[in-house]
DNA sequence: TTGTAACTGAGAATCAATTGCAAATAGTCA
DNA sequence: TGACTATTTGCAATTGATTCTCAGTTACAA
């Protein structure tokens, strides 16, 4: 069996709860690509497949597959929460284009170092974090560019 | 004038737009004390005051705030944005504790500088970033630890 | 002072997300 | 295998935050 689904399969039981088809859809439709994604996109691909399923469902489903350490959100986009898989993907940060939201990821350890040296100057004991930097990719700054010299 | 009151003032008049006592209201009530907060919590305390304000008023002066560069959008909690000044306030990143709800904020020069060092590795313009870590502070972890004794 | 474009409050509308409910079903245990 | 039951589903209604509409008001430039 795939490595998610067991995963999945998994954490339903240990709480008491059931690995529905529905359920199966929300997972594959997730693994069978890399990238972001946000529930309005999931719903899109899944309601026209055999059997589609409800967006009442997917949005049941998100907090289960959150809580079983498939998938995080990651940052918020036009007031929605992305999201992305995070079991079998390491750990990485987001650099955002304001102009055409073209999504950049990075990992500079250095910065990891640093905020746990952070941390421990508060006591604090870190669980997850967030780092997005927004601002304009070098497409839309040579876009940019080229019109003014028009 | 009060600085703020001066920039907000100039914003508008450089869009058209008017400087009301409803704007005012928000932008004193605002600067009145240093620290987060959201629109519910502005709303319950301008809404009192005599000739109070509308939530939609709150709602419609926020913007107008962050575009004039006197505050800005620092983090989400329970679904609702919070904002805190940062005219007259230095750029900082935030611990979240996921326990109590206590935020404390803290500068790394470090991690700063080295997300310009990522950001020209993408030929990448930043303008803003905003860096979260969520965890457990030192207080709630004491207390879970004390618990955990009974 | 006047004229007018911008602003206001109140409530309606919108949008994402959640919830109540009745019918369906996964998974357990004879 | 078959019955049982707590969980799940779809649907529609609901919520809660935010935005919009509109008619009356007002800042402010000339
Ligand atoms: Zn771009
Ligand atoms: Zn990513
Ligand atoms: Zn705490
Ligand atoms: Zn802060």
């Amino acid at each position: 069996m795939i490595k998610q689904e067991l995963i999945f399969r998994d954490y339903l039981r240990a709480k008491g709860l059931k690995f529905t088809p529905e359920r199966r859809m929300v997972l594959e439709e997730i693994f069978s690509f890399s990238g972001h994604f946000d529930v309005e996109a999931l719903y899109d691909k899944l309601r026209h497949r055999v059997g589609g399923l409800s967006l009442a469902t997917i949005y049941r489903t998100m907090p289960l597959l959150i809580k079983a350490g498939l998938i995080k959100e990651v940052m918020r986009c036009q007031n929605r929460p992305q999201y992305e898989r995070c079991f079998g993907s390491p750990h990485h940060d987001h650099l955002i284009c304001i102009k055409c939201g073209r999504v950049f990821e990075f990992r500079e350890e250095e910065i990891e170092r640093l905020q746990d040296k952070v941390c421990q100057r508060f006591g604090f004991r870190p669980i997850e974090h967030r780092l997005g930097i927004k601002g304009y990719c070098k497409n839309c700054q040579i876009k940019e560019r080229n019109s003014r010299n028009v």
